[in-house]
DNA sequence: AAGGAATTGTAACATTTGTTACTCCCAAAA
DNA sequence: TTTTGGGAGTAACAAATGTTACAATTCCTT
């Protein structure tokens, strides 16, 4: 494990923090389309993404959801850290968008090593920092672009997650990640192919120039 | 200032804390409607809202703007966290919702203090997650509400931030706010006032029950 | 007092988005 | 092979929101 930590985190941390991490932490694979966490859960562990991705969702009470943003490689859960420490309920649902491997450290340590390591509070703060810009994209989209437009980047971010031009999803999938339903998808999808930026099959969609 | 930093954080930080703030930090006072941030700004200094509130935006490339949240007495700006040590630009606007008065400590001493201080890393911690709580609950709004649910729930916080009955905001102010235009938030207003919930004058609205 | 700007009310219409209903197609299961 | 269910295409319609236009009112300035 040492060595994925150096991989990933090695710039940040100095030596004697990855030291600790490889102590305490512990490795998990989660494969695609496994929920992580779900809304009103409680946090006991921090997860470390190693690598894959995890999407993460917000649902309102009639059950609707809408797809915030992505964690990668290099990330952590920025509600984990304040859920930690405040012992309050989880506000967001995770699932992971392709296979992961994380790992995990015990809650307690997260706020030992604030107050131990200055490279540890700058991960901290700056994925806040991350999370809080993510959510801003996730706003201006919303409440300033047309479902065509978030549509577009909706795709652009998979392709860019996916690392492939192929989007595995169906029209109700992605109408549900973006709050919609599936006829508007499918009626926005066949202008985009109209205008040649992406080809149409079942169960998959492939990305040309968009 | 002392006194004043005892009554709205004496609960929060221990008394070498306080004391530490109160040599570091300038009293501010800001009067209703000033611009104390804009986008692009590099931040300098951390504020600590003593009393008032502060209107936070953001705004799309096309000047539009959306209201994302108040800041209250006893909050922070998260985003002048790690705009500090990261060094990036505001991503927001903030202007004065009403006269406030604030703590304005230089940025240098908050990594400090994040090390030396487990109640600051606490109350730093706590805005980020208030910040981000906040940020859920915009998007809850744009996502999931129609327009007149949104005015409800923004006359509501208008009335809640200022302590009274009466919101003193032109019909096209409170468009802006919320990003859409006049004359839907005419025609909802009317609506709300046709059901008995408000009464509507010239630049000013009355709530009755909402 | 007159003129002008800001505020509000309202109608008419356009656009965007959501809903319903039906079709056809494909793939896996029986 | 037949059945079954999910996925996708599309039309027709409904609802929500945005836009344009104009009138009426109030307030401020000249």
């Amino acid at each position: 494990m040492i060595q994925e930590l150096k991989n990933n985190f090695g710039h940040l941390f100095e030596a004697e923090l990855l030291q600790e991490i490889n102590q305490v932490g512990t490795y998990k694979d989660v494969a695609e389309g496994v929920k992580m966490m779900e809304i009103g859960d409680y946090v006991r562990s921090m997860p470390l993404l190693i690598s894959g991705a995890i999407k993460i969702f917000r649902e309102d009470n009639n059950g609707d959801e809408l797809l915030l943003y992505f964690l990668e490689k290099g990330d952590t859960c920025a509600m984990t850290l304040t859920c930690c420490l405040g012992q309050t309920k989880s506000e967001i649902r995770a699932i992971a968008e392709t296979d992961a491997t994380l790992i995990m450290v015990p809650v307690e340590k997260m706020e030992i090593w604030a107050g131990k390591y200055k490279s540890w509070r700058k991960f901290v703060f700056e994925s806040y920092h991350n999370r809080l810009n993510e959510m801003f994209a996730t706003i201006d989209s919303i409440a300033f672009l047309k479902m065509d437009e978030r549509l577009v980047n909706y795709l652009k971010e998979k392709v860019r997650i996916s690392e492939g031009a192929i989007i595995y999803s169906t029209h109700q999938e992605i109408a549900y990640e973006l709050h919609t339903s599936r006829v508007v998808i499918s009626r926005l999808l066949k202008k985009l192919e109209n205008l040649n930026k992406i080809t149409l099959h079942r169960n998959h969609i492939v990305i040309k120039n968009i």
